[in-house]
DNA sequence: GACATTGGTCAGTCTCTCTGACTAATTTGG
DNA sequence: CCAAATTAGTCAGAGAGACTGACCAATGTC
């Protein structure tokens, strides 16, 4: 006779990200882009439009240096991003993204915009709002990242673990 | 220029995720249970209180029955469930929650509250409740064990892949 | 100019996850 | 009631992703 007791506000938020992120790689797969991980994913995700160093790569996936440089490797080979030398530190490099990785963030963005109406169209306009505002506000506190301080946000979806 | 714009839903959605899962984790291995990883959790989090088989836990993690036997046999040598015999079927048996595992929720559970307590300060009471309702609704089409048909829920956070 | 800091790589290891092949108990269909 | 199909779980092997520790090279500091 299962109590059915209300799920943790954690659980709540987990099912719907996921279920998001699996669209997005089913249809990336589709597309043709099924060479790469979740885990590729999640660092190629964090690029910014004028590149990203790796060690910010690393902090933003909230991964070590050379975890991030070992899945950077394979993105290079892979053909979604190049490394070009910083101009302004002689140490560092900056990862930016090929043509490759533009063609297939726009297919995961337009996946997303896609969920987002399905997500409207169940919960209204009004409530989808709502739950779009509740969040922007939360992040103020969840996100180390915090709006105001890094690059671009950029679209599709965050990064879990897998 | 950094342009600012408007976050995906799914980053939205992950960012709290991921910093209520980190606060529960750092609150266990603080309190001691420092013994099991992050994938453990995750299964170990689906055992239903009259325990649950094997094959169950797998489908509902999201994994393969020979990844869920692996993580399974870590948590029964580190002592946080034991395996009975099914009295109805044979071939199977239950994983059941030991004592420890249910210290190790009481943590757990406390923890998530504590945050949603924060959660709740920040959002105020009547956005909390909007959030939370909206998230309940969108459970409904994107949770493949949807609400009325398993164990039960219980608390914690969701599933993060890590 | 010596010294600490920072960006990144190399090497080794452990955990997680998968696929494929298999055994044993149960259910199904004559 | 027995043969065939299904289901629960294990064993074996392989690959990916993550970590720690040790290291080099360019920068910044005093």
């Amino acid at each position: 006779m299962v109590v059915e007791s209300e799920p943790s506000t954690g659980v709540l938020l987990f099912l719907p990200y996921r279920a998001l992120e699996d669209r997005v790689f089913a249809a990336l797969a589709e597309a043709g882009f099924d060479d790469f991980t979740p885990a590729q994913a999640r660092v190629m995700q964090r690029v910014g439009p004028e590149g990203t160093r790796l060690t910010e790569l690393a902090e933003q996936a909230q991964i070590t240096k050379q975890t991030a440089g070992f899945l950077v490797d394979q993105l290079e080979r892979a053909g979604y991003v190049r490394r070009e030398p910083d101009p302004t530190d002689g140490r560092a490099r900056l990862v930016c993204l090929a043509d490759k990785a533009l063609a297939a963030k726009e297919v995961a963005d337009s996946v997303v915009a896609e969920v987002e109406r399905e997500w409207e169209e169940h919960l209204g306009r009004r409530r989808m709002k709502q739950l779009r505002e509740a969040l922007t506000l939360l992040r103020e506190i969840t996100d180390p990242w915090g709006p105001g301080q890094q690059e671009t946000p950029s679209g599709q979806a965050g990064g879990g673990s897998a």
